[in-house]
DNA sequence: CTTATCGCCTGAAGGC
DNA sequence: TGCCTTCAGGCGATAA
């Protein structure tokens, strides 16, 4: 399910074959894909004559940059992106085709239909939802550690919820909060309000860690993600909580475990990830 | 203001 | 075989 490291690598793959390409057809199958604008067809007609000149990436938001416009895409749970020839056959879960005037198309395809595509002015985008509520970025920000511990310990919250929220630090999703937390020996249910500065210092550092050794390993292949060229990502071979229920803990050797937490699958070591009584900020 | 829950979607897997 | 339920989970909308 692309998380950051998941979408900073169909980033990079896509950027070699899409770079430079005019548009001079765009097909919609789904049109609810298409947040803004409203209509399809407006949609269709701005595209047309475009040429893509930058792929860039926030948070778990790629961005597609155009002459006079700038194509925000999420991913959600199952979105991808192949470039093919214009005569191969399009499969049941292609949603949006841009041709090319080379012949070559750009397809988008999403089993879930989750997948959410916005379409703004040159420049509107930052200022405006859904950009504008994201946080900051794991990969690129450098991150103003004050702030995000001041909007951690202001929350009741399990610290596992909190860090889902890409409104504070953005990119991680379900798999690499699970990874984070294991690393940080932090209990995922932790209410934010009692954390200390030197752990939620430590929580930054395991995410950034994770993410970036996992952008390394060309993301994370669970269930169904490969990268534009088609290639599964490397890093579920390091992963040390999430899927790894009855396996033993790569520390002690405890089982990891799994419980729901807020509808999700939360993978964790209840001997290195102990729960803290709520009441001591240790 | 904050936090919790629902709904969107489809396919795989498991129970009976 | 086949039908039903559960699970996968990001996030916007809505409720509390």
């Amino acid at each position: 399910m692309p998380e950051l490291p998941e979408v900073e690598t169909v980033r990079r793959t896509l950027a070699h074959l899409v770079i430079g390409e005019t548009i001079t057809m765009v097909d919609v199958f789904f049109a609810k894909i298409i947040k803004k604008p409203n209509d399809v067809d407006q949609f269709k007609q701005a595209l047309v004559g475009q040429t893509i000149r930058a792929l860039k990436r926030k948070g778990k938001f790629l961005m597609i940059e155009l002459d006079d416009y700038d194509l925000i895409s999420h991913l959600r749970m199952e979105g991808k992106y192949t470039v093919e020839e214009a005569r191969m056959p399009v499969d049941k879960h292609t949603h949006i085709i841009f041709g090319f005037k080379s012949g070559k198309t750009l397809r988008y395809h999403d089993v879930r239909k989750f997948g959410t595509m916005h379409l703004f002015g040159k420049g509107e985008a930052a200022d405006a939802l859904p950009l504008r509520q994201v946080g900051y970025d794991l990969y690129l920000d450098q991150i103003d550690e004050d702030w995000v511990f001041e909007k951690i310990t202001a929350s009741t919250r399990a610290i596992k919820n909190i860090l889902l929220d890409q409104t504070i630090v953005a990119g991680l999703g379900n798999i690499y909060v699970d990874e984070t937390l294991f690393k940080s020996k932090i209990h995922p249910l932790t209410k934010g309000l009692t954390l200390s500065k030197v752990e939620v210092l430590r929580i930054l550092d395991m995410a950034k860690l994770t993410i970036d050794e996992a952008v390394k390993q060309g993301g994370t292949s669970i269930r169904s993600y490969v990268d534009a060229k088609g290639d599964m990502g490397m890093f579920q071979q390091t992963l040390h909580a999430y899927g790894q229920t009855g396996e033993p803990c790569s520390v002690c050797e405890h089982p990891i475990e799994k419980m729901k937490l807020s509808g999700r699958g939360t993978h964790f070591c209840p001997v290195c990830q102990k729960e803290k009584n709520d009441s001591v900020r240790s």
